[in-house]
DNA sequence: CTGAAAGCGCTTACAG
DNA sequence: CTGAAAGCGCTTACAG
């Protein structure tokens, strides 16, 4: 490869300082119109850019932000689903774009047990500025000690660290809840749940919890059967509906996890003769394409905005000299209403 | 943010210089085994990780590898299947990990017209050490932009760069005449074929001639009505199935360009009252899980294993000193036989 | 408005 | 085996 051109090739194609053309092209002081001129012609004609590294270091940033999970690439990108992880990370894109940012992406590979954690190795040799985590669990560790070294943070999605660390999420406790006191508005008491993952989840767990609280508070007891853990396979919805039709008492009303998931239950009802919402109401989370097809009354979990929200939080943080206590950022959420869950028809 | 561990620490703390430090840390010199021994003891003490920074400007090396598509992140994501594109992710991902390098990610956004496309522009900041390029189109201008500067490229999946710049794939042509003589083998002559995308994107067009190669060959005549393009949706198979079904003479057999296609034709048969392999044969790419749960025979397109040698490929670039010519590694594919192309049977 | 100089935190010849 | 010194390509006081 050749010789990169510096700043130094500038200056002296210029006839200038290497300050004025620093100067010049950040913008950091006023320089003469004529200089400047002359010295973003040579710019553009030697085709210059500052090299990142020498300029990181004595700015002591690199212009890079970490999009961490703290699990395997491939329960990350499942979990999340198809359209709805291109969402979080095109949100989180544009930001980062707009402000000259780039994009790191990592995560914990299960067996890769080094003693120091990726991301804690990464903070370390300053090879990011920040760092956005998501679909974190019970275990913050890490995040702690990143916070602790007053790092920048941003948690997308559930978290246990609440008023501690900045984040931004929909509310999936008030979803969940909301989600099921639809179904208890519309008069049933027997309403099962599909976890959209497993447990260590917090955004399972959180869910979980809006789902039991609003059948706490409308005196409904809570059934142990009536749960059942799904995950990122239309089949898990089927195995869901089958479950809990074999129940001696089965539902008469289901809180699906996720869109895809509420499609098998929708496919387990056909295929055996029960109708919904007749037999059956149904809601769900995600609101996707799926959902609009299957007409599935569905809650909005905006992952475009989280993604986006949470990138403009990191940004402003890195910008920011002094500590101001954290932020959670709660995006709102809609519930779409179809034909899934008998509110519309009346006839549930 | 308290000042950072620098390298003067760990010197003073230990009592030797800088250059031991360096030397010992990175093993690049022999140190004696005491003197080395107190080096680490206070290199762990005092939690020291070299500033990537300063290490990047005197080596020219950031670590970094950037995997860019030069669509928007939707597009690519969603092109991708949900458990493709993490395996991708996956394979890339484990291997940089063991040679202790980064994944940048980045994508060129609709609309965002830049005078310098981001490619270019990280290149130029030496942002990056090298870059994996996925979902290229027919304007390999960045591409060969890239090349030009000796850039270290390594393009993951279908290009129009043969044997000018290094690049990984299953062969996308070879496949799809595969799939295709798979059905010619099974006597059909009316076959169709559904477009997993845009022909715009490479391996969509790579493998409608392969498709079209194996009819030519067989003495086929093309019909331009059995190509219909799809998408990542399991509804376009569903409207490939139903616009071939409606011809004055429909095909006996379909060639899906993805298993979620696939899927869609099954569904559309089965509304219908069609059998699938007795009125419509079928065969598809991807063999993922869906494949296996509906008996669709597949072929296997195994992005994992492109992640991975495309990662290995790239990081044997960045080692050596003098050009050699562009390698074009091919990963294999099987065709696996399931219930849907009639093969297995012998029944269709 | 402009330039000379220090310094960011490393690596790497070069001496010894 | 170890150290003093130069230098990577920038930014940023500091003088003028």
């Amino acid at each position: 490869m050749s010789r990169n051109i510096t700043i130094k090739d500038i200056a002296r194609e210029a006839g200038v300082s290497i300050s004025t053309v620093s100067f010049a092209f950040n913008g950091t002081a006023p320089v003469a119109a004529e200089t400047k001129a002359r010295i973003f012609e040579v710019i553009k004609r030697l085709n210059y850019q500052p090299n990142s590294a020498a300029r990181g270091l004595v700015t002591r940033k690199t212009n890079n932000i970490c999009l961490f999970t703290p699990h395997p690439a491939s329960d990350f990108f499942s979990f999340k689903g198809n359209s709805v992880f291109a969402d979080l990370l095109q949100g989180i894109g544009e930001v980062l774009d707009q402000k000259d940012h780039n994009l790191l992406i990592s995560w914990e590979n299960l067996g890769h047990k080094a003693k120091t954690p990726k991301l804690i190795k990464l903070m370390r040799e300053r090879a990011m500025d920040g760092v956005l985590i998501s679909l974190p669990d019970h275990d913050s560790s890490i995040i702690e000690e990143l916070t602790e070294q007053n790092f920048p943070v941003v948690i997308l999605g559930s978290n246990d660290l609440k008023n501690q660390v900045n984040s931004v999420d929909v509310d999936n406790y008030e979803i969940a809840y909301r989600n099921t006191q639809h179904l208890i508005d519309l008069g049933h008491t027997r309403i099962a749940f599909i976890s959209p993952g497993p447990l260590e989840f917090l955004v399972c767990e959180d869910r979980l919890e809006g789902y039991q609280d609003a059948l706490d508070s409308a005196g409904i007891k809570r059934k142990e059967e009536y749960i059942y853990i799904g995950d990122e396979n239309e089949s898990s919805g089927r195995k869901a509906a089958e479950h809990f039709r074999l129940l001696k008492e089965p539902p008469t009303a289901i809180v699906a996890g996720r869109d895809v998931q509420a499609v098998g239950v929708l496919d387990y009802a056909a295929a055996n003769g029960l109708s919904v919402p007749g037999d059956i109401a149904l809601v769900s989370f995600e609101n996707t394409a799926l959902a609009d097809k299957y007409g599935i009354t569905s809650i909005t979990t905006n992952l475009y905005e989280i993604g986006k929200e949470g990138a403009k939080l990191l940004l402003k943080l890195l910008n920011r000299k002094k500590d101001r206590p954290a932020q959670n950022i709660s995006i709102p959420s809609e519930l779409i209403i179809r034909s899934s869950c008998g509110a519309q028809t009346g006839s549930a």
